[in-house]
DNA sequence: CTGAAAGCGCTTACAG
DNA sequence: CTGAAAGCGCTTACAG
């Protein structure tokens, strides 16, 4: 147990004054190079460190910004984390972590934890019960507080902020495309999200892409059970010739009624996820997924956090940053 | 943008003492209830909060606790932490996240930064490298610095702190025992992580279960393709009746591998894996795992932390807690 | 080149 | 019951 070591009894141990110390320690150009290396010497020898909290306080400043994740399980927001931890580190800045579980109670102890002055700046991605209730009493409140949010991954909610997001209507465009261009006409979708934010975007995609040449085929529920005999009404029933998946849950469930069902991936069904690529890979078939470069979007969010703390952007305008995806061919999809 | 107030200003807008409203604010016994009411009335008015960072460093603490997390993508890892948090909260403390990604060269700048004083007491879970390189040094520095430091899931080091983990030879022992008494009696192993210390000590168990009654039938390797050629060879050249698989990557190896070979789960063979609950439900078919209670661990981690920090603990003694895992059965594992 | 002083925003022992 | 003062550990403008 090594007890800190303070600027003072530096000063002590050397008979010079606490603003010399501190001087020589910051390489101040005012102190003799004689009293500077003096200084160096015994503070490297007892590694003295200043206390962070002092030099916050006097800078105003924490160094240390704020992330709300709504579900730390999910592997997506596992990997966003990683991205803001690893640019936050870059910039010598701490990330504190909070996780609301998708609860709008939750959520707003946290928003109002953040409000007491711990951070110097937020990320928060909204849970997905205040996107159902739609109540952004206490995200408003946050916002006009003064420290800078930005909003990530489900942004499409009109609050006022900084936003760094994923392309989900793009990537089902995209994807939807892609079997049309193989030329596939029943093309499915299954959703357990369909209810919140970026399923809607998701779904929205899909739509557009079929472009009413084609009815869309879609299977969308909460509930397991409910969600498992739409797919199978669609995979079974229509025979749906590829399906995209919007989620894990209705991923998986496919999959999972595809082989009961003794349909055959990829032969008699092609498969889309929107599911990470470690379990992508690993799954049998493999499984084609959407590629979202989760790391990325938690960097690039705590980048557009330093650039707003930095005053790098117009106050009163907001930027909207977005991380563009990647459709991943594995097994599920080989023609 | 609402400033913040301090209570200086509050103070001069009531004409009182800054002492005065520190003190009312506490409800101290000394202030009139008129007073008291003022200062109260008006600080709510302003919502006023005291700055954190002046507090902690009156205090001498920082009610923050730093948490050192291997790999969050790892869903273990992800859900300890959610753990963590959840119980941090209770105890109105935050938690800053540090992810060392297995590498040994991170994990030695994250202890280096937790001894500069940004928080009470550490969390740590030793990286992959580390342990296979054996190098402690950082860690010893960690240790012998003012601050309490708590080893979570990876625990067999040796190191001297509290510790919390998992009982990694009972659970695979227990299994083991469980596929003797129903008859079986080629039972057999897949590891990709048989070097490291958890990896270990899960084989231990499954010798030690099986007692020299049968011989140990193991498929160990780091490398996907020669994992997979063992697991082959075992489950199709001996044709074992049951796989242990102490990791995530031999489970799905050994259930991919199954269905290449058309080897029937769970009737010509029975699968337990070392896995999460939500990847383990959603496989086809469901996956029989060993449920570790990540949760129950980062919340133990915390308390364990907190008691020591506390003086709840004799110095010098150190705790080790372990949670008892559960065997969970599913599909795999049928009879 | 060195040091005394003020101040970051708070808490609390002490004086009145 | 109220307030002045000291102090947590630093930084920095200012005086000498």
């Amino acid at each position: 147990m090594k007890s800190k070591i303070t600027l003072k009894e530096l000063a002590k141990l050397l008979n010079v004054s606490v603003s010399t110390v501190s001087k020589a320690l910051h390489d101040s150009p005012e102190i003799s190079p004689k009293t500077a290396e003096r200084v160096k010497e015994l503070a490297t020898l007892h590694n003295y460190r200043p206390n962070p909290v002092a030099v916050n306080l006097k800078k105003s400043k924490t160094e240390t910004i704020g992330v709300v994740i709504p579900n730390i399980s999910n592997s997506f927001f596992a990997r966003v984390l990683s991205g803001m931890e690893a640019e936050a580190q870059k910039h010598g800045q701490q990330v504190i972590t909070y996780i609301s579980n998708e609860s709008i109670e939750r959520e707003k102890q946290i928003c109002d934890m953040l409000t007491s002055g711990f951070v110097d700046g937020v990320l928060i991605a909204v849970s997905e019960e205040t996107q159902k209730k739609q109540e952004y009493d206490h995200l408003f409140a946050l916002l006009d507080y003064d420290i800078p949010v930005v909003i990530y991954d489900r942004i499409n909610l009109g609050l006022p902020a900084d936003k760094v997001g994923v392309d989900d209507e793009k990537s089902f465009y995209d994807a939807t495309r892609y079997f049309k261009a193989k030329g596939l006409e029943k093309i499915g979708l299954a959703s357990a999200i369909h209810h919140v934010g970026i399923g809607k975007l998701r779904i929205k995609g899909y739509e557009k892409a079929l472009n009413n040449e084609y009815s869309a085929l879609m299977a969308t529920s909460t509930k397991p059970s409910e969600l498992k005999r739409k797919i199978k009404e669609l995979i079974a029933g229509k025979k749906v010739e590829a399906l995209l998946c919007t989620d894990f849950e209705s991923a998986i469930m496919a999959t999972r009624v595809a082989y009961e069902e003794k349909i055959k991936i990829p032969e008699d069904l092609k498969l889309i996820g929107y599911i990470s690529k470690d379990i992508a890979e690993f799954l049998t078939p493999s499984l084609s997924y959407i590629e979202q470069h989760p790391q990325e979007l938690g960097s690039t969010a705590v980048e557009v956090l330093n650039n707003r703390l930095d005053g790098k952007y117009e106050s009163g305008k907001f930027e909207e940053k977005i991380i563009s995806t990647t459709l991943m061919h594995l097994e599920s999809t080989r023609f």
